[in-house]
DNA sequence: CGATGCCCCTGAGAGC
DNA sequence: TGCTCTCAGGGGCATC
């Protein structure tokens, strides 16, 4: 589920409650998600204060101030939920209840933190395709979780030059490229769907034949559709959720992701078209995605 | 190097 | 309130 702008939306949520905070508590309520907690986790949490939350493709980093960095990977189904204790308040943009009894205790719910906000975060995730680990902090760029990673694209690296480049003699569908993360790291498969869309550009062309005037152009509809995604909280299909139970509001306005058979948003007259590649779904309009 | 398929796992929705 | 099938936002790995 979660790509850039959902990991993005979980970070700003997670934000008033971790950032400069002490995790008072730390709970695992079983023995791994997509592979084992690290020696320890628990413990290495408890009590240490988080210096800085960030973000790096679709991982969440949390520093420690013990030298260690808390990762999190939301997978496909991950989802954040904060409680606050006592009695509802407003902490940044969201609303916060009262943590029940009984959050953190359903059969989904893996990890549960305690901060001195005070609040309670849980992290639910039935498909556990998530990831939760401790990295040492001057270590993280060569981990091979983050070596091979690339660009972020909301950063000023990223422009029409570096895209050509990136993309120069590659024989794989445009689509498969942008989605590939040692290229663009934070890239899944709705965005690239959406900015192949504004972009007008066919998700079957291959990366080597685009001209070297259509890069601009994709930089400007990945950088923007990324933003209006932030913007609205990400979007929510299934799992993808703010950190206080909202629901994101991208998906309102996928011009092809999921739309399948329906009307190209376009006044050309298209019907969106779905087809795999590399075993994902692709939707475009054939009709003015050349 | 590149493309493909399978795997991890659970749940939702469609079709029967 | 059944059963079976397909599919899902990710990513690692094996294979050809």
């Amino acid at each position: 589920m979660p790509e850039l702008p959902e990991v993005e939306t979980v970070r700003l949520g997670l934000q008033p409650v971790l950032e400069h905070h002490r995790i008072t508590q730390a709970e695992t309520r079983r023995g791994d998600l997509r592979t084992p907690f690290p020696k320890n986790f628990a413990k290495r949490l408890t009590r240490r204060c988080v210096e800085k939350l960030w973000r790096r493709a679709k991982y969440l980093l949390a520093n420690l101030d013990n030298g260690e960095t808390l990762v999190i990977h939301l997978g496909m189904s991950g989802r954040m939920s904060v409680y606050a204790e006592g009695r509802e308040r407003r902490l940044g943009q969201y609303v916060y209840d009262s943590a029940p009894a009984e959050a953190g205790r359903g059969k989904h719910d893996h990890v549960v933190l305690e901060t001195d906000a005070p609040a309670r975060i849980v992290f639910t995730d039935p498909r556990r395709f998530g990831l939760m680990t401790l990295i040492a902090t001057d270590k993280l760029e060569q981990h091979p979780l983050f070596k091979g990673l690339g660009v972020e694209p909301l950063s000023d690296e990223f422009d029409a030059a570096f895209l050509e480049r990136a993309l120069a003699g590659k024989k794989t569908p445009v689509k498969s490229a942008l989605l590939d993360q040692r290229v663009i790291a934070g890239l899944g498969n709705i965005y690239v769907c959406e900015a192949l869309f504004r972009a007008r550009l066919s998700p079957k062309r291959l990366a080597r034949n685009l001209s070297s005037k259509s890069f601009a152009p994709l930089v400007a509809a990945i950088r923007a559709v990324l933003r209006e995604a932030i913007r609205a909280g990400g979007s929510s299909l299934r799992d993808h959720q703010r950190v206080d139970g909202a629901l994101g509001e991208f998906q309102h306005r996928f011009a092809v992701y999921g739309r399948e058979g329906k009307p190209c948003p376009e006044p050309c007259g298209g019907t969106i078209r779905r087809i795999v590649q590399s075993g994902r779904s692709t939707f475009y309009c054939p009709k003015c995605q050349r």
